[in-house]
DNA sequence: GACACCGTACTCGGATACCCTTTGTCCGAGTCCGCGTGG
DNA sequence: CCACGCGGACTCGGACAAAGGGTATCCGAGTACGGTGTC
């Protein structure tokens, strides 16, 4: 029962890239920066997010992450599943079936009581996940948060920020 | 987000324990080989499990394992919080403060958004876990379990409990 | 002066080592039962 | 024949190695920008 750091990493990325401006992106080595964390580390999560669609990456100079999808519609349950992996923390090892007396196969068809009790726990657990949004956690940082530290992060957004020309460019508006 | 395959048999050896009858007691031996799980990592586990009071160990030959309170006081997640450690799943890192720009540690008093959603919702998953009580667990298992499966369990307890001398002895009836 | 080409710098992405937690095993401390011996 | 002492065997408990996953790092592939040469 422990979750790697790397989650709280990419929550906070996320939080960070929310608050950049239409499809502009930002590199991972400022989102490194801006928590101290190792850039060549932190790319390994944010390329989990990729690849899991909740980010979307631009190569080249100017380029960077930004998010796939508005903020409303990302929870903390995309994030945690996309770096934690999806498969619950609970597997069965069926090890009822490992005892000295062999009963037929038939008897196990039924799935063990302990098993649905631990996937219930983690379904309400997960539950709780999907009910905060990206968007609550960063209105909630605006309004409840330091006001020094909210605008630090909004400048730091605003200088490292790179708008994307392809913005202009809507030949090609993202057909994912 | 991944538990431990400790707290699969952990489980399974408390619910056969709670089929012991009155104050006998279950080797450690015999609960790993009605798992076919190794002996010696076993009791491991079994410790943990005793260190936190949910069961009671007595040495010495006809020794072995107990329930240390009735299986309707014993929760899941007693058991799981016992193998797996006290402390939340999602430890904040405090990665805000590691941004290159310095400000004061006041403006952190108020705890992380996002470290507070990740807590309520384990607080969920505990919840969750705390309903479901032992005793429902053996319960469950007896009226919907398999029936050849569930008399081979019971065979194998009564077979392998031992009976405890001291019950008749009720001068030091577990003042703990 | 304008266009095309090329080199460079910057980005992400995957492949590669290191370290800690988990897993697995072993041996020692403690305790009770059974047997041998002495009264 | 009975009581006492001792050895053995069985139990749990903690200390000791080995493996897997997470952590951390580096280097390569790809792309856009800027400079330069040519028309």
């Amino acid at each position: 029962m422990k979750l790697g750091e790397g989650v709280e990493a990419a929550i906070h990325c996320a939080a960070t890239l929310a608050s950049v401006d239409g499809n502009s992106t930002m590199p991972g080595a400022a989102l490194a920066e801006s928590f101290g964390l190792s850039p060549s580390y932190l790319l390994k999560h944010l390329n989990m997010l990729t690849t899991a669609r909740i980010l979307e990456s631009v190569p080249g100079p100017a380029g960077g992450y930004r998010l796939a999808k508005p903020a409303e519609r990302i929870t903390l349950l995309d994030l945690v599943l996309a770096v934690e992996g999806r498969e619950p923390a609970f597997r069965c090892g069926e090890i009822r079936r490992n005892g000295p007396v062999k009963i037929d196969a038939s008897a196990y068809v039924k799935p063990c009581g302990i098993n649905a009790a631990m996937l219930r726990a983690e379904r309400a657990y997960r539950a709780a996940l999907a009910e905060t949004r990206l968007s609550d956690i960063v209105a909630e940082y605006a309004a409840e948060g330091d006001p020094r530290s909210f605008a630090a992060s909004c400048a730091f957004v605003a200088r490292h920020q790179r708008p994307q020309k392809s913005s202009s460019n809507p030949r090609n508006p993202k057909q994912t």
